[in-house]
RNA sequence: GGAUCGGUAGUUCAGUUGGUUAGAAUGCCGCCCUGUCACGGCGGAGGUCGCGGGUUCGAGUCCCGUCCGGUCCGCCA
């Protein structure tokens, strides 16, 4: 027997018990005579003491760091407790021992706090996995996936697994493809989600679906996306969008509750796209903090966004003769109320000028108005000071600031410029700011539904009639989320007829479709998209008209998908569903931006394995076998 | 596809306007130490300054190219 007990499991009570204990060599503390050993494995640490008479052993047979070690001792009370350990009541005497196996130096501390950079830690990720941090990390994703996969059982779902080797259908992200020796020339893909299968498995009466998956896509990476990562993949017939919501913000909940230890009894709060575009400049906004972006001025409202703005506002910020062009000019112009920092400094407010000027966030520039507080206007309440003092007076200033909801004490932020760079760089700085003024609480936990998707974006560029004849250099409609997501019941009419020509690429919000809503939603954590699905076209008519909306043609709709719109001809129930991005939701859970610590075997920012060294060249022979020839021109 | 930051000892980093023998911490090796748990003390070894080219009397430092890594934009239905 290699041990009697784990390295994490000896307390006060094993005192004077003989044990066998094996595991890793963390540390060595020698003291001449007598030498401290601190041993790890997966449970724990558990200091051991070699006494006096095992020196000469000691001398024949060194040990190491991250040696492989069997002791066999007595657990004794320590002298010198340690509190910072489970184990630290106590500890072995050794009396006898024997080395498993040696170890090289690892190339970095293993140790909560490591000295490795992360290209070494993926390197050697073997070894990185034996920091307790990232143990860590794996049991709690192990945990959310039971505490998964326990809920879908319990509301009677049936995991089946879905094929990886499937047809490329180059639609939304690149496909992984795989070359067959059996059909040479031929290629499988990767699927990019099991999507049209679990639509399928619906036809075929599995009404409750669930899987927990790997999805592969070819595109570029960051911190929070990998080529081949984790969904929890659900699809449900016979039922609506509120059904949906339920049911799965019932899901989160219960992983709150079994993996965190929290109550999240409320009904978690839905806002339609548009308010969360319109309020928080963001379709997954963070709503652990308030903050609402004022929209001054705004090409939305008359489109899209039913938002509307008070013409008061605009008049004063655009046809005031003010002189300030930047304002004048712009298509956008968006505000935050900074609660409680008028008093911000040149020094600050110079800082985030350039914060909002990096070319991540890409503005010109920042116009802040402070709201002087009593005690800095000397005991007049309501007076301003601004970066546009030149261009504003007192009076119009406080017409902002009051359609900013601004109080005295706060610092107003502006940035002006192109409508979806400004929205998406307020948007940042919104973020920013909240971090900044310790808002976003590393252990809230906010949760939001975002519905009421469009169903169509416009793509300017990527179209096919680009420079034809009906064309006419203008753009075209791509989905929002997934060619099988289904308008809302109201909005059916207006697809079906309406042509998808964008005859005007510069008033394509004007194009009805461009109004079309989705059953489509997300589910937000903190800021972060956690899950998105929806409700599915289920009629062939429909479906074919939605292809047609895209730029497909018949044939081309056939032979990508004419296995589903065959399928739809045989009793296609009602369905819908939503797909978890399970890398993500444990990250978030574990209070970390990354996801590549909650994955046991990672791909760097250009899609390799550094360990592995993936992906590689194939010989020759086997390229043979493919058919395939490389050209590297 | 683009922007940007970085690459110096096993590791994490410093290295001034271009100037003698490239430093620190940590790790490693040796010696000392009976209560440490970031043990301590003394000593030692350890470098193709990513790679290639250029400028210069002289390059870790400046220039060009290239490779690798981080972050971001595009992209991610």
């Amino acid at each position: 027997m290699y041990r009697t007990h784990t390295c994490g499991e000896l307390r006060i009570t094993h005192i004077n018990q003989r044990v066998t204990l094996a595991g890793w060599i963390q540390t060595i503390r020698k003291f001449g005579a007598i030498t401290f050993v601190d041993l790890r494995d997966r449970y724990g640490i558990t200091q051991l003491l070699f006494g006096e008479e095992l020196n000469a052993h000691l001398d024949e047979n060194p040990l190491g760091r991250e040696f492989v070690l069997q002791v066999k001792g007595k657990v004794s009370e320590r002298s010198n407790k340690n509190k910072n350990i489970a184990t630290g009541d106590v500890e072995i005497i050794v009396e006898s021992f024997q080395i498993l196996n040696k170890s090289s130096a690892p190339p970095f501390t293993i140790a909560d706090e490591t000295d490795g950079g992360d290209d070494l830690r993926m390197k050697y990720r073997y070894l990185d996995l034996r920091r307790n941090i990232i143990k860590q990390n794996l049991e709690l994703r192990y945990a959310v996936n039971r505490s998964a996969r326990n809920y879908l059982h319990q509301n009677g779902f049936i995991e089946i697994e879905t094929p990886f080797l499937i047809k490329s259908t180059p639609e939304g992200a690149r496909d992984f493809v795989v070359p067959s020796r059996m059909n040479p020339g031929a290629f499988y893909a990767l699927p990019q989600s099991p999507q049209t299968f679990k639509q399928l498995l619906m036809i075929s009466g599995y009404d409750r679906y669930f899987q927990i998956v790997k999805c592969f896509r070819d595109e570029d990476l960051r911190a929070d996306r990998q080529p081949e990562f984790t969904q929890i993949d659900c699809e449900m017939s016979f039922v609506e969008q509120e059904d949906i919501l339920i049911m799965f913000e019932g899901l989160v909940k219960q992983i709150f509750k079994e993996v965190k230890n929290i109550d999240y009894s409320e009904q978690v709060e839905r806002m339609t796209w548009e308010d969360a575009m319109w309020n928080y400049g963001n379709d997954k906004p963070d709503l652990r903090f308030e903050m609402k972006i004022t929209n001054l001025k705004s090409p939305l409202q008359t489109s899209a966004f039913r938002g509307g703005l008070e013409t008061l506002r605009e008049t004063i910020l655009i046809d005031s003769n003010s002189g300030f062009k930047i304002f004048e000019g712009a298509e956008t112009i968006l505000a935050i109320a900074v609660p409680g920092c008028s008093e911000y400094t040149r020094k600050q407010t110079d800082e985030l000028t350039e914060w909002v000027k990096r070319p991540q966030i890409g503005m010109k520039g920042l116009i802040y108005i402070k709201c002087l507080s009593a005690a800095q206007a000397g005991n007049t309440e309501g007076t301003f000071k601004s970066s546009i003092d030149k261009f504003y007076n007192e009076e119009k200033l406080k017409i902002i600031a009051e359609a900013c909801n601004a109080k005295a004490g706060d610092l107003i932020l502006i940035l002006a410029g192109a409508e979806e760079r400004t929205r998406k760089a307020m948007s940042e700085l919104r973020l920013e700011i909240g971090k900044r003024l310790g808002l976003r609480k590393e252990n809230e936990f906010k949760l939001l539904w975002v519905v009421d998707f469009p169903l169509f974006e416009y793509d300017e560029e990527n179209n096919p009639a680009s420079g034809g004849a009906s064309g006419g250099g203008a753009g075209r409609w791509v989905a929002r989320h997934h060619p099988f997501s289904s308008p809302k019941p109201e909005h059916i009419d207006v697809m079906i007829n309406n042509s998808p020509v964008i005859e005007n690429a510069a008033e394509y919000l004007k194009h009805p479709y461009a109004n079309i809503k989705a059953n489509a939603y997300d589910i937000v954590l903190n800021g972060n998209e956690i899950g998105g699905g929806s409700i599915r076209i289920y009629q062939r008519a429909l479906q074919e008209k939605m292809f047609a909306a895209l730029g497909m043609s018949k044939e081309e709709s056939l032979h990508k998908f004419g296995f589903l719109l065959g399928a739809f001809e045989y009793g296609a129930p009602p369905h819908g569903g939503i797909a978890f991005g399970f890398d993500r939701l444990c990250a978030i859970l574990g209070g970390s931006e990354s996801i590549r610590d909650f994955i046991a075997f990672p791909k760097n920012n250009s899609g390799r394995d550094v360990m592995i060294d993936a992906p590689s060249t194939i010989d020759e022979k086997q390229l043979e076998e493919l058919k395939i020839k490389i050209n590297l021109e």
